[in-house]
DNA sequence: TTTAATCAGTTCGGCCCCGAAACGAAACCG
DNA sequence: CGGTTTCGTTTCGGGGCCGAACTGATTAAA
């Protein structure tokens, strides 16, 4: 079911969700660290620093700061790995489910809003 | 021509683009920025600086600094204007419609290979 | 014409992020 | 075992962005 749409429709979605973004008064999250929160919750599990960070071409110790914000915020949690001890397992959390529902609603509303 | 998504589609298409903006050795836009970048393309002209912190909700030098970064690699210029003097038109550029025409197709590239 | 209002820009201290390099812990391996 | 590799994290100096407050220029008002 590929979704078609023209470029005025695109540039307005993509406006539309960044400004109700940024209107919102919660703190904003970089490109890279919502890439990161959508990757842990899209992609399979498990996630750890190292494929994560190969996964978006960034070096580890941005993962690790990343993590520690969004930690904070209780939108993913860390956890070691029983098997390998050396690993960070990267877990969902409810908050961050929440968050991304949020998003997700978002962007059907701007898009269903879309002027023709 | 609403255009309808479903969640799975919507975060799905937001990461796709996201990543794809990440992974691009261009230096990362702020939310804050690429909003200021979409307005004054999509929005009617002119745009002061007063203008557009209000219609983000930020502060003035918040508008500054953007126009300065994005100013730097020529994606919108800065103009006196001259009925006014005191207001600083915010014009567009070549380079950035270059820009927001890749981000669109961008969008429309992703949302084409959308699983269903 | 002097005063007040309204622009954008600058300054300030503080905070966060950046990549490269060094680090300690854990696992592997000869 | 001891040495090496592979983890994630921390440290370091540098740079950017943050809002509040202030500055300088321009316009409007009295």
């Amino acid at each position: 079911m590929a979704i078609h749409v023209r470029p005025g429709q695109a540039l307005r979605l993509w406006h539309d969700v960044s400004l109700a973004l940024v209107l919102d008064d919660e703190p904003d999250l970089s490109a890279r660290q919502i890439t990161v929160l959508m990757t842990v919750y899209l992609e399979p599990q498990p996630h750890t620093v190292r494929a994560l960070a190969a996964k978006l071409g960034v070096t580890k110790p941005v993962i690790t700061r990343a993590l520690d914000t969004m930690g904070r915020q209780g939108l993913v949690a860390r956890k070691r790995d029983p098997k390998d001890r050396r690993n960070v397992l990267v877990q969902r959390t409810v908050n961050g489910a929440l968050f991304l529902e949020r998003l997700a609603d978002l962007v059907i509303e701007k898009a269903q809003t879309l002027p023709p």
